[in-house]
DNA sequence: CTGTTAGCGCCTTCAG
DNA sequence: CTGAAGGCGCTAACAG
């Protein structure tokens, strides 16, 4: 008992005992059991989750790395879990956070249903979404100007004279997916071009895939002058694509990436900082901790980080 | 009680009553605390460590996920650090980690000074150390041919008949720093070629400062043919720098990166599976977790991932 | 098949 | 200033 309130530094407990009990704490090699003291306290080991879909996409590291950042500045420490696109695995991931009773998680969804955050948001634990808003949920959220920034970069092509532009995009059941093409969609439409279906693809999530839908598009009888990728594995494969065919079609894409600006062919990008949306996402989540409030009360709260276009020119 | 055991699928309770568990359960959005479950059971929360030292890094994102999957096999998840290149960092990290009584750390080091580790250890925490063998210290690492990687590449560079080979690396008291200038020395060296200190920069950390250092050795007045980069930052720094300057000068570099094939000027680059370096090192951690062995009896195992020499040619 | 007892390591509360 | 009692949420071992 003495030595538990001297370790706490309880002032009931004289400092000469302290010191003694210090020196026999480091000769015996112990140390207290920080689950036992935080189970007996009611409180979690401060720690908050973060579920990502992929982490050697270089989008989800950088988001990663800020929300470490500043859950680090909060005394916090970060549990990673990659559900590598699989809804499943986040269910899972996410059940397992709530039943570890982490103090906060960060979730990157992968589809539209978030039922399972709603099942975590029920036992105490806030959650904040990245890069989708929540759906049947109240819950903060930190997005991106998705619609914004599809729609400048698809204006942009348009505005350089171009009428046939591929898209090449994500699921149509992610938000990301939807909203991007919903951005293309709408330039297209003030420009008065019809939307031809045979030049949209979106079921591409890596770069073989992407590439392989871009060449299969190149092959039409009557291809694309330009391509709109909408997100920065989907660029990268048709960039492949693009320069195996030693084709010189107009690229842009969602997100910018390492070297965009030193590839052979000119290339757009929207351009925004990843590190940001995990950072943003990451104080969201600290205040919701220290500051709980009864969720009816307190409106859900979002975000919207700016999207830039930027043009790489011919290296 | 019952619901205790049917949460754990014990097969004493009836499968009938299982079920209406599992809806009650669902209904009240109950989840089992998973601390006092651990605690109860005497184990440990199924967490391991992981120190890397920036996340934003491909060649350590790519680490973490190989980590985060194999952990994730053997049912443990993985608390995430960022030492940021920053000694103090890692050595805070590695204390907190102690303390909170994680399974095992996997720790990329930052410096050459391991007593941080030695002091986890001794609480009885297994660590695994990657990239780099520990040093005073008694425990696994799995490590890269810096070695032999980096002799390839050089001894390439002079069978294609350069002389002047400029080095970039990282500092010189990190284990890569040394062993790839090592390499390159010894391939120099063979050939009967004596080290240029003018042509040497070994403090670059970052893409910015490795640009630099190649531009000030393009502009001194007797200039390098070739380039062998040390690692990732320092190849891509360097290939900025030689297409700055529409240089033409050859490339090579430690570490594969997205796009090195894509690129306008030819590359080669030493190869190699950073995601096999995590794996094998959360395999090598979670053996000593499940097999505890008093740390004299066993010996520190070695695990050496094989490098690749990859040209890529003009795209 | 289900309930009771006891205790994991710690801390709060109340006596000494 | 220090100790004893009780309990955080869970489960192994033993009844019933």
């Amino acid at each position: 008992m003495t030595v538990s309130r001297a370790l706490r530094d309880d002032p009931r407990v004289s400092p000469e005992k302290k010191a003694r009990v210090r020196t026999a704490v480091k000769a015996l090699g112990y140390s207290r059991n920080e689950a036992a003291r935080n189970l007996r306290l009611g409180r979690s080991g401060g720690l908050v989750g973060l579920v990502v879909t992929n982490l050697a996409n270089p989008f989800y590291s950088q988001l990663a790395l800020g929300v470490e950042a500043v859950a680090s500045e909060h005394g916090m420490r970060v549990i990673l879990g990659n559900s590598g696109e699989d809804v499943a695995r986040e269910r899972q991931l996410v059940h397992d956070f709530a039943s570890r009773r982490l103090d906060g998680i960060v979730v990157v969804p992968v589809g539209s249903n978030h039922r399972h955050l709603n099942a975590a948001q029920q036992t105490g634990i806030p959650v904040v979404l990245a890069a989708s808003p929540p759906v049947k949920l109240l819950a903060d959220a930190v997005m991106l100007d998705d619609f914004g920034g599809s729609w400048e970069a698809t204006h942009h092509l348009i505005e350089a004279g171009h009428r046939k532009i591929a898209f090449l995009g994500l699921q149509p059941s992610t938000w990301t997916g939807s909203e991007r093409f919903r951005g293309y969609c709408a330039a297209l439409e003030e420009a008065g071009i019809p939307l031809d279906e045979r030049i949209v693809s979106r079921q591409q999530r890596d770069v073989a895939t992407a590439e392989r839908a871009t060449l299969e598009m190149l092959d039409q009888e009557d291809p694309p002058t330009a391509v709109f990728a909408a997100n920065n594995r989907n660029t990268i494969g048709a960039y492949r694509a693009i320069r195996g065919r030693r084709s010189n079609i107009a690229l842009a894409g969602f997100d910018d990436f390492e070297l965009a600006d030193m590839l052979a062919l000119p290339l757009m990008v929207v351009k925004y900082d990843p590190g940001e949306l995990g950072r943003r996402a990451a104080e969201l989540l600290c205040d919701r901790i220290t500051n709980p409030q009864p969720q009816a009360e307190s409106a859900a709260r979002r975000i919207v980080i700016p999207t830039k276009l930027v043009e790489y020119g011919l290296q």
